[in-house]
DNA sequence: TTTAAACGATACAGATCTGTATCGCTTGAA
DNA sequence: TTCAAGCGATACAGATCTGTATCGTTTAAA
């Protein structure tokens, strides 16, 4: 039993920290709010009351805190998704109509700011961040789910459609951070009724 | 005649200096594809060629070099908008379906990273920055025209259509910067013929 | 020829950034 | 008691950032 993850009661144990919990709660407000390049260590360590060695100590750079972060909130965004979809097991349907309910409501939010991947991946264009891996993982995923549902509804193209309902909701993220969240973004849920019921509706033989 | 703006062949003339240009053009191509944010005031003196002193006698600060970009961008946005639509006169239906498809082969383009003014709000949250009012202007411009021709092609609803069509391309934008050109993007095209179909049939009395 | 403005070159100020080095204190397990 | 790890405090290194100060040179109009 000399392995450090099983090792302590109040005693850290290896990723178990309360000051590291601190410091990763307080840095992604920051990242997420401010963006990740108009914030500083200095700052979180200020706002954190921890030390700059033991942010250092946890998170050797700041790469690995800003990875970090986008892993967690990639994480409670799907755990969220999980929770809305378990109410509407074998209805897809309505199931896909929830969660473009729910994603409307998030954008209105107090504290919303945009997607945190699509903001990093923005403000980081080419470098080689370890955070723009778990971006496209997490919209992959997103689109994946979606065309599992796009199947399920038996949509007439699901890859189609999952590709329309992405760009929908990417659309909604990006444009509330100028127009508002009175903008365009109220059009975002039957917007995409309207895609899924163009998709699903028997073609009118038309041409 | 002691106008400063009617004195100069080579000479200068206010606004009209080649050196200037050449530093707001150098700007524009590096703001444009690594940032902002990313790029510093002494990259932009390297590659223009020009010196610090001429850059900031023409743009005080930094932020008015960005605002001189983002201004002259918009302009270039619109002035392609009305090309398009000067080959549809009267005939909005083919004008929207015009412009979603110059849209769609823009995103596609070799040099292509984006909307200029989605990433300068997403890189400037809360900053004060003269930049956010121009991409204000420029997306209110933007559904204006939608709207316009939402209008003319008779749709139900004109104002949903605007945002709409407004959500799936800045979803586009949004969306390309993390999975790419071969991702959701492709649907942009057909998902917004889907909303403008869905907008004008006339509705099958459901309910 | 005088004058004013555009331009280049260079050095620098002052702030901020990421990351490290060096302390000493505490706590809990061996 | 010994020892290792988590933590705080502080100072600092080295890079980079925006913006300025100070030169001298060119150019063209008056």
């Amino acid at each position: 039993m000399t392995d450090a993850a099983s090792r302590a009661p109040t005693g850290p144990a290896r990723a178990g920290s309360a000051v590291r919990a601190k410091i990763l709660d307080v840095a992604s407000e920051l990242f997420y709010r401010e963006g990740i390049r108009a914030v500083g260590v200095d700052t979180i360590v200020a706002k954190s009351g921890a030390a700059k060695t033991t942010l250092y100590r946890w998170f050797p750079t700041k790469d690995d805190l800003v990875a970090a972060f986008l892993e967690r909130e990639s994480k409670d965004f799907f755990a969220h998704w999980d929770k809305v979809a378990a109410s509407y097991a074998k209805r897809p349907r309505e199931e896909l109509s929830a969660h473009l309910k729910w994603l409307a409501n998030y954008i209105t939010g107090p504290r919303y700011r945009g997607c945190p991947f699509l903001n990093m991946a923005i403000e980081f264009p080419m470098a080689d961040v370890p955070g723009r891996a778990i971006a496209h993982a997490n919209k992959t995923e997103l689109r994946t789910r979606f065309l599992a549902l796009a199947k399920g509804i038996k949509a007439n193209a699901p890859d189609a459609l999952a590709d329309q309902l992405m760009l929908m909701i990417d659309g909604a993220f990006a444009n509330s951070q100028v127009l508002g969240k009175k903008g365009p973004v109220r059009a975002l849920a039957d917007g995409g009724e309207a895609l899924i019921a163009a998709a699903t509706h028997s073609r009118p033989s038309r041409s």
